[in-house]
DNA sequence: CAATTAAACGAACGTACGTTTGATTATATA
DNA sequence: TATATAATCAAACGTACGTTCGTTTAATTG
């Protein structure tokens, strides 16, 4: 055989990326072999090639996306004139339902960060850094404004990213509990947890 | 070659399994080789068998270890006959300096638990699930004392631990900040956190 | 000091991996 | 409809892996 029956090499691009997260996030990178990513799609091995320059390129191009999207998708959902109260609950709560839609992709990207090389992920630890720095940023105008009490800036931006990138382990889409529960339970110990006392 | 002067197996042994936590750790446990390990360890690779039974076998004992010797050091930290506040304050800190002090434990064990398979998986599953259930029961204890205010006390344990563990992967012992003042940074989040507003 | 055990070695095995090459078939274009 | 291009295949390459085997040397024991 050769070109089947209906190929399109979009479909095909797209099944081959959609189905390496998967395989990437429940075996994780240098565990996913090509061949085994291959057979999930429908292809022998070789024709993988056509959509890929190497594997290490695949994982680049997963992890960079990514942050891409990330960074973009905060600066939209958090409003840029408001009160630190509001902007912190904005991306609490922009965080969490961000990152819970794309489980998938947070997961790897935070747990194949080592197996990437180089450039590329110089890269993602700036992009990594870009975002840590809005919460950061939205920390101190709360602390300037006296509405947060907090003596570590950063101590307690890298607490409440871990806090929500958490929930990513753990969330089940059949549990009890909806997004916006888990959202209003967050959102409570966060901001009680920084709140200045009155 | 063959036996080597001065070598003692029981040295080797811990060679062997200190420089597997480092190599697992930086890159990933499917990424290391037995070949590597043996060279770090001045082996060759053949000898590695004399101590192991397989590579899964490895992480196997490494992991099955931190988890038994986790919940039995917790067990010691957090008084048994003491307010909920108090409890919660002793678990904090054990968490944190516990994680910092084993982080090459912790992240191993955090990171390659998808590595693990059959037996072990489930008895690693079922030991994090004690040591999770000893922070529920503070915070219930909490809950009915009317010293903290929580809905869910499950999503407020996992969000406590995601928190205290992500230590761990930014924490720099050449960095500003001792271990106390990180401990007590986290304690300052977490009982706001918590606590019933009065 | 002889015999036994402990601790390593060197060489090899079969397997599976990432990747390359060139041919083959389906679709799009003119 | 003829031609060009897109999408796949089958087969193979060299390499590196986990692991096994039998041997050799160092330390321990009686």
């Amino acid at each position: 055989m050769a070109r089947t029956k209906g190929s399109i090499g979009k479909d095909t691009q797209a099944a081959i990326w959609q189905t390496a997260k998967k395989l990437i996030v429940s075996h994780g990178f240098e565990a996913m072999t090509l061949r085994q990513l291959a057979a999930e799609v429908g292809l022998q091995p070789a024709s993988i090639y056509r959509y890929i320059k190497s594997k290490d390129e695949l994982l680049q191009s997963l992890m960079l996306e990514h942050m891409g999207q990330l960074l973009t998708a905060c600066q939209k959902a958090v409003p840029r004139h408001a009160t630190a109260t509001r902007k912190l609950e904005a991306f609490v709560a922009f965080h969490i339902r961000y990152h819970i839609e794309r489980r998938t992709d947070v997961i790897l990207a935070n747990l194949e960060l080592r197996s990437l090389q180089g450039e590329a992920h110089a890269q993602v630890v700036t992009k990594r850094r870009s975002y840590e720095e809005q919460l950061i940023a939205i920390l101190e105008h709360g602390r300037n404004e006296g509405a947060f009490a907090i003596n570590e800036l950063e101590v307690a931006a890298y607490a409440i990213l871990a806090m929500l990138t958490g929930v990513c382990f753990w969330y089940n889409p059949k549990g009890r509990l909806s997004i916006e529960e888990i959202i209003n339970e967050h959102i409570a110990l966060v901001m009680r947890g920084v709140a200045a006392s009155k």
